[in-house]
DNA sequence: GATACGGCAATTGTGCACAATTTGCGCCGA
DNA sequence: TCGGCGCAAATTGTGCACAATTGCCGTATC
């Protein structure tokens, strides 16, 4: 079998982490993982620190990499910077929003609303995340496009996994709220809808966000490599 | 002489590389930089890839580390992605600042005015950019805050050296606007007040932001690292 | 004369072996 | 019995040597 490659242990080990599953302070031993990937110490140390830099493990000088724990007011910060940050982006695109940019959210918020009457709850959930990332796109500033991205994706996993499948009607009618606002150019309103939009999110999450103990690394890590169509040795 | 640790390389070349004074896609090679900072070429492979990953600089997989190249549209993109992250925490903290986070501003205002009474051109750059980080700390949410510190960081430099002294005395009102749109609460005004605050830092510094030769590499670090009472040897 | 191919030098990527640090456990003493 | 000390096992950090890739230059051919 081939070598496992760099970003494709980046990005299993990514949905792992942001998956929430595993419990918090969780040690990522550089040896276990390098047998489970069969893969180099080093590559898995590289990986390591790179996810560390992104914020999504602890990376702590001669002791290792550990889970962070999965509290309620990481949660609640995450949210909170999301309204401050997409609270400005909305403000922006107020003012500035061309006619291109409205239609291809007006088709954003269409095809959320079809994957939704179809039940298609993992299309839906994908659209919704996608929402925020396009409202980021249109502002064409790619320090915040990435900023965004990074802000989406710490909650992305936790909607896909905790997300309570009664509140799904609201989420559709938020966006086109924010889009109406925006399509208005009416400033003030679109924050509002955006910042109250994102509250609520973060209510519906609330409830389920506590796991302490849940299946093991080795099972997590087969699960997700095999989501993503890599081979992974697991014993 | 002890080797120099990987923290104090990191801050030497950070500084070198947003100061903006050596030209666009300047290669950093690894046995050169190792051999200048005296380590050996892992250490500077590290702080490398480090500053890769903050997009301090250019990392191409085989080929190396570049500088990128200063054009004036980066700096427009810094600037439009400030005045959408720091509105948003404008708009933020116009309904939630406190008593004693008011104080706090209030006094550095005031340190501001005292510093360019002063003359002391060092002291009042520094400030004018902990303002909008301080800003940032009072939404007291550690996300927002590392965003807004290092979109500062991106500009603080540029201001250090590119500045014109003629155009000081307004920096100081504008933040005093800023402050006193907050302390009223007035959210749509505190808005605007830093966003024309930072449009007219980006137009003061633009004249001054084409430098194409600069100095050499090897003299820049040896001039930072004094900066930092760093020893280096420059050949 | 221009272009395409091939070999060479330089530079980065990777795995391995060893050094340094942490930590858990056991032992001794109060 | 409890607290401190010290050693040993495990784990991470670092430097070195080698492998792989890239870009360049010389040459040959059309």
């Amino acid at each position: 079998m081939p070598p496992m490659d760099e970003a494709a242990i980046h990005a299993i080990l990514s949905r792992v982490i942001l998956s929430r599953r595993l419990p918090g302070r969780t040690k990522l031993g550089e040896v276990r993982l390098a047998e489970l990937f069969g893969v180099s110490r080093e590559r898995i140390r590289k990986v390591l620190h790179r996810l560390g830099h992104e914020r999504l493990i602890d990376v702590v000088k001669n002791r290792g990499a550990f889970t962070v724990a999965p509290d309620l007011s990481e949660i609640h910060v995450v949210f909170e910077a999301r309204r401050i940050l997409e609270g400005g982006i909305a403000a922006h695109l107020a003012e500035r929003l061309t006619d291109a940019g409205m239609l291809r959210l007006r088709e954003h918020v269409e095809r959320e609303a079809e994957a939704l009457r179809s039940g298609d709850r993992a299309t839906w959930l994908k659209l919704s995340a996608e929402f925020h990332v396009l409202l980021a796109e249109l502002t064409e500033n790619p320090i915040i496009v990435q900023q965004a991205r990074e802000l989406v994706g710490r909650t992305t996993m936790l909607a896909t996994f905790f997300e309570s499948s009664s509140g799904s009607q609201c989420g559709c009618d938020e966006h086109r709220a924010v889009f109406r606002a925006l399509a208005a150019g009416e400033r003030g309103r679109a924050v509002r809808a955006m910042s109250s939009h994102l509250a609520q999110v973060e209510t519906r999450l609330k409830p389920f966000a506590c796991t302490d103990a849940g299946p093991d690394l080795d099972s997590l890590i087969g699960e997700y490599a095999a989501e993503l169509g890599g081979e992974v040795s697991v014993g």
